[in-house]
RNA sequence: GGUGAGAUGGCUGAGUGGUUGAAAGCACCGGUCUUGAAAACCGGCAUACGUUAAUAGCGUAUCUAGGGUUCAAAUCCCUAUCUCACCGCCA
């Protein structure tokens, strides 16, 4: 949620840099149910008060032993007026907060403005695709081939599409990386391990985004009602995660606050059928590990560079190459104000894929759900910035290692970082 | 799943429908005293929003949440959530 002084202040100028982002901001509206609030709201807690101070007066009278009566007469009608002054402001606020709830945050100056995923920028590549001398299959044909440890027909029997079963020495690959991934940003990177739930309330979802907005992109295993919570399947663990701080006012010195968690992600990829609908890269579930850092609003920038540094060392560490790019202010996502991507190299598709993706959302998503901190000596909290990252998607890691560590007969070589944690196994089928 | 008891400020914990945003204690901050500290004593100590130049005043809201009754609700009624206890079931 954006700083509500940006709609009140600032809403031409906010309207103008969320254009580039490709929201339409509308101004008009805004304008006038924010005049309206104003008025109604100071007339409701006039009539608020003027309740308040007569009824006071009538207990005071009724102490006293006096006749209340008469005073009771004079407030006959304040209810009724209340009531509907209170009803028309709320009418007002409520559509406010619903435009408010929908806006996505605003771009870092530093973001290149641009369209679409087109219109991203190159940073920089690491390391240099391989050359092949022979074919390469993609990662379903070597998957398949390798004892069946890609099967997406028992899948489908079992679930329907974009689900997989791994079997063998490929699940066990899969289980590798998601061990190797935790180890290093536990290890050396300094996060904490968590576990957290994989269902979670209407409240969670909105604190960090997800909700109002984009609900047709989650998996409802419960639906909300009748003052019943609704429960979701993570679609990140950022969602758990973030949302640790909802509503907690942290010490200065508990931050940067860093933790990190290994758990399966649930899309419903609403709007995306027909993409990707061959192998691994969009399923409805994958494993992902997640990083998610709570900082100091001085310190988020530095903190971006950090972390995505951080998933960039996994990928180094499997000598993976990849590219690294600046979303632009059309691509990012709703909450973030700065998105780095990164893209490993997929040989049989010959290009590179999103394998990573790390937000600094500033302070966006810490106002939906106030997750505050106090400084030092300070009297009035603040508002954290609250960042995220994949380090890494699993799933995808595992088709890039398939594809990439390849040998002309189908076998996968392990690659030297995985060694430890796949039991002495170096290579995989063929 | 059943029955019962609860949910009050950072924590503990009072609170007969009426000058209660809320006693008291602890913690914390400031002061007096002291060579210094402790003790004792005195004072302060929630958040959000609105108005405002103001982190000053003033107003409004908040005693788990949402509804309701009333001139007036922490207090009465309904619903939900959570916690605790016992029973049932269970990895």
């Amino acid at each position: 949620m954006l700083d509500p002084r940006h709609l009140r202040n600032d809403l031409e100028k906010t309207a103008d840099i969320l254009k580039n982002r490709g929201f339409e901001l509308d101004v008009a509206t805004i304008a006038s149910l924010e005049e309206q609030r104003k008025s109604l709201q100071v007339k409701t807690e006039e009539l608020q008060n003027e309740r308040n101070s007569r009824s006071k007066n009538i207990g005071k009278a009724k102490a006293q032993g006096e006749d209340i009566a008469p005073l009771l007469a004079e407030v006959a009608d304040l209810g009724d007026k209340l009531d509907a002054a209170k009803a028309e402001f709320e009418k007002v606020q409520e559509q406010l907060v619903a435009i408010t709830a929908t806006i996505p945050n605003l771009p870092d100056e530093s973001v290149p403005v641009g369209k679409d995923e087109d219109e991203n920028v190159e940073i920089l590549t690491w390391g240099t695709p391989k050359s092949f001398d022979f074919e390469v299959k993609d990662h379903v044909d070597l998957g398949e081939g390798a004892g069946d440890g890609l099967d997406f027909k028992n899948a489908t029997k079992l679930t329907g599409s974009r689900f997989v079963v791994m079997r063998g020495q490929i699940a066990r690959l899969n289980r590798a990386i998601a061990q190797f991934m935790l180890d290093q940003h536990t290890l050396e990177h300094g996060y904490q391990e968590m576990y957290v739930p994989y269902l979670v309330n209407s409240d969670t979802l909105f604190g960090t985004g997800q909700l109002p907005k984009f609900g047709k992109d989650l998996f409802h295993t419960k639906e909300a009602g009748d003052g019943v919570m609704g429960f979701s399947l993570i679609p990140t663990a950022e969602v758990p995660l973030t949302n640790l701080a909802r509503d907690e006012i942290l010490d200065e010195e508990q931050l940067p606050l860093k933790m990190t968690a290994h758990t399966p992600c649930f899309r419903s990829e609403a709007g995306s059928s027909g993409r990707d609908t061959r192998g691994l890269i969009r399923q409805h579930q994958f494993d992902k590990v997640e990083l998610v850092q709570l900082v100091k609003p001085e310190d988020s920038m530095a903190a971006l560079d950090e972390l995505t540094g951080h998933a960039e060392k996994i990928l180094q560490l499997l000598e993976l190459p990849y590219r690294k790019v600046i979303l632009c202010t059309g691509d990012m996502g709703f909450g973030a104000a700065k998105t780095y991507d990164l893209e490993v190299w997929l040989p049989a598709q010959n290009t590179y894929r999103e394998i990573s993706s790390c937000s600094n959302m500033q302070d966006f998503q810490a106002r939906r759900m106030h997750a505050r901190f106090r400084r030092k000596g300070e009297k009035k909290p603040e508002l954290l910035h609250t960042l995220n990252g994949s380090g890494l998607a699993v799933g995808r890691t595992l088709v890039a290692i398939l594809e990439n560590y390849q040998q002309v007969d189908g076998s996968i070589v392990v690659p030297e970082a995985l060694k430890p944690y796949m039991g002495g196994i170096e290579v995989i089928g063929g």
